[in-house]
DNA sequence: ACGTTTTGTGAAACACGGCTAACTTTTAGA
DNA sequence: TCTAAAAGTTAGCCGTGTTTCACAAAACGT
């Protein structure tokens, strides 16, 4: 089953927290995406079920497979979020606008147009991979 | 109430089709979406009862208020389809994902992109303006 | 160790945007 | 002009991703 934008998401909120936390449990995914702990617990069970997490008796993690999306997701994030703040754009409109670009561009053409555009990794916006 | 995704883009295909075109019928717009007739339908009543499009007996043409969102639309699919084909990424998959990036940002965002990135108009992907 | 607070889950509902199917209306050809 | 094809609408369904509300299960302080 192919992920979502919500799905990854979801992915790399776990990714960003686990740098800060180590641990992190739904509720902490809630906080950090403004949605509910409902919403959380539904999607990490079709998560789970996708191989893409795994949930211990109160943290949830990262399959191989999902650190993967997630990496790839922040990469993405930090990219677009950078190219706007050098653009001019406040850091906290940036940081959100670049969580919907993020979702937009194949493997592919996110790695040509980083290519042409070779921001070489000015400005993680928060933290470094 | 706030336009979304679909919206935008039901109304940027009537812009782009009114071009080639002159008359537009919903028909057209589902062809050129890829979309049922029914989906076309339901959508331009909504696009209607919120004064984006009005329709006539056999046709759809935007009010003032749809036009300018769907000039806009059309003016940051060109840019970002531009972008991405001057990038290296195929014209085809240039467009399908420009369709995307376009609805990400704010006009203000938009704008500043597009200032320090300065692609002066180069390369429409279809037609111009 | 017990009760309170925090965290997680389950059920039911909703919004959105698509679909099909059946129907109506319009257009247009013979 | 009349009938067949094309275009549009309506009703009902589905999948996705939310929400709220009620409840279960842990965790923690005293």
């Amino acid at each position: 089953m192919a992920l979502r934008e919500s799905g990854e998401d979801y992915l790399e909120s776990i990714y960003v927290l686990s740098k800060h936390q180590g641990i992190v449990r739904s509720i902490d995914v809630a906080e950090y995406l403004g949605v509910t702990k409902a919403s959380v617990s539904k999607a990490m069970a079709t998560l789970e079920s996708n191989g893409y997490v795994e949930m211990g008796k109160r943290d949830v993690h990262l399959t191989e497979r999902g650190l993967e999306v997630a990496r790839q997701m922040w990469e993405r994030h930090c990219f677009f979020v950078g190219l706007l703040e050098d653009a001019g754009v406040a850091p906290e409109v940036a940081s959100q606008e670049g969580c919907h670009l993020e979702h937009c561009l194949s493997e592919e053409s996110f790695e040509k147009l980083r290519s042409m555009l070779r921001r070489d990794g000015a400005s993680a916006p928060t933290m470094t991979d």
